[in-house]
DNA sequence: AACCCGTGGAA
DNA sequence: TTTCCAAGGGT
């Protein structure tokens, strides 16, 4: 059971910084306005999922002038809704957007719920989003915790205990420090004070509006907090891409698997990154190998693929799905970062175009 | 529970 | 240059 006003003088005090210093945002209400959209803050929180402000700014634009509601949305192809997420990264949430709105447009009448229940019942929808969405566009009290709400409350408090084990714990006392009134204006403060003030490295706690209620201030080393188990190593693979190349101008596209890394995404015709040392090239002809291989990093890997190049005749088509795709228009191919690279890189191998 | 899943900016 | 890590979710 929360203990009513225990921690009211922290909620107040950022509350009273956030009404001056809230940052404006795309997908924000203006200040006084009472006017959440829900579709534009589920897709802007999904868009934030593990992604910055300014990353996602120029896609929440691109897609709400494209789909302002969520029933057009849920009436999008999917290959033009995993295009116009190209770039941003983790694929997955690309599909389970289209997934959500289409749960939404259809069996919910383009209403998205109010509840936390209820929204974190829906695809891509976890504990975070669904406390975001139930507090920023619905009004509800819900206990909202991301990394900077993780960062924030650890300080507070001087949580010793590292993460990922201190995720209770810290929940606990953000609930602790959480108003009933308000909640969405509060999430969304603490995030603004993490982003801004109560930074990872450097935090600058001598314009913090909760320095005096802070225990890692009152430490020797704040940006300590909060304390991580070091992580593993990346290891490094490698793995061959191939860009065949038509004389009328077109180059052999394919998509990816629905699932895994790069889901769904369109892609060069690639070997598996494990351990094969010396893939066969998906057809006979005489094959060029570009100098330098391009390097990716992804989350828990690094990858330097090989590009092999040819050049094809007209009359032949590779072995299995895939498109041949024109040259000039490879920009709205919706690559993914790693196969935008590795167009760029072999193109310049390329003699079929201007 | 531990692992998988992208990208790019900052220091 | 390398390292860190961001409005996490799915399995």
């Amino acid at each position: 059971m929360r203990v009513e006003g225990t921690h009211t003088k922290i909620a107040s005090d950022l509350l009273a910084h956030y009404d001056v210093h809230a940052r404006r945002l795309p997908w924000r209400a203006p200040p006084g306005s009472n006017a959440a959209d829900p579709y534009r803050v589920w897709l802007s929180e999904v868009m934030l999922q593990q992604t910055t402000v300014a990353a996602v700014i120029p896609y929440f634009h691109a897609f709400t002038d494209r789909w302002p509601t969520v029933d057009a949305l849920a009436g999008a192809q999917d290959a033009d809704v995993m295009a116009a997420w190209a770039g941003l990264g983790y694929y997955a949430r690309a599909r389970n957007l289209l997934a959500c709105a289409r749960a939404v447009a259809g069996d919910l009448g383009g209403a998205f719920p109010a509840s936390e229940e209820r929204l974190r019942a829906l695809p891509g929808i976890g504990d975070y989003t669904a406390a975001a969405v139930a507090a920023i566009a619905f009004g509800q009290r819900a206990v909202v915790v991301d990394a900077n709400v993780e960062r924030v409350v650890a300080r507070l408090f001087a949580i010793e205990t590292p993460l990922p084990a201190a995720r209770p714990e810290i929940r606990a006392a953000a609930d602790r420090i959480t108003p009933d009134s308000r909640a969405g204006d509060f999430a969304q403060a603490m995030m603004d004070l993490g982003a801004t003030i109560c930074t990872p490295r450097n935090p600058a706690c001598g314009i913090c509006p909760l320095r005096d209620d802070c225990a890692a201030f009152r430490t020797a080393d704040p940006a300590a907090f909060p304390v991580r188990l070091a992580k593993k190593a990346k290891p490094h693979r490698t793995g061959h891409g191939w860009w065949m190349e038509r004389a009328d101008g077109h180059v052999w596209l394919v998509r990816r698997p629905g699932k895994g890394l790069l889901g769904g995404m369109r892609a060069l015709p690639s070997s598996d990154w494990s351990a094969a040392p010396d893939p066969a090239p998906p057809l006979e002809a005489r094959w060029t190998t570009l100098a330098d291989p391009v390097a990716h990093v992804f989350t828990h890997f690094s990858l330097s693929l090989t590009i092999h190049v040819a050049h094809l005749p007209p009359d032949v088509t590779p072995p299995g799905e895939g498109e041949w795709w024109p040259l000039e228009r490879l920009e709205e191919a919706g690559f993914p970062t790693l196969f935008r690279r590795a167009a760029q890189a072999a193109m310049k191998e390329s003699r079929y175009h201007a």
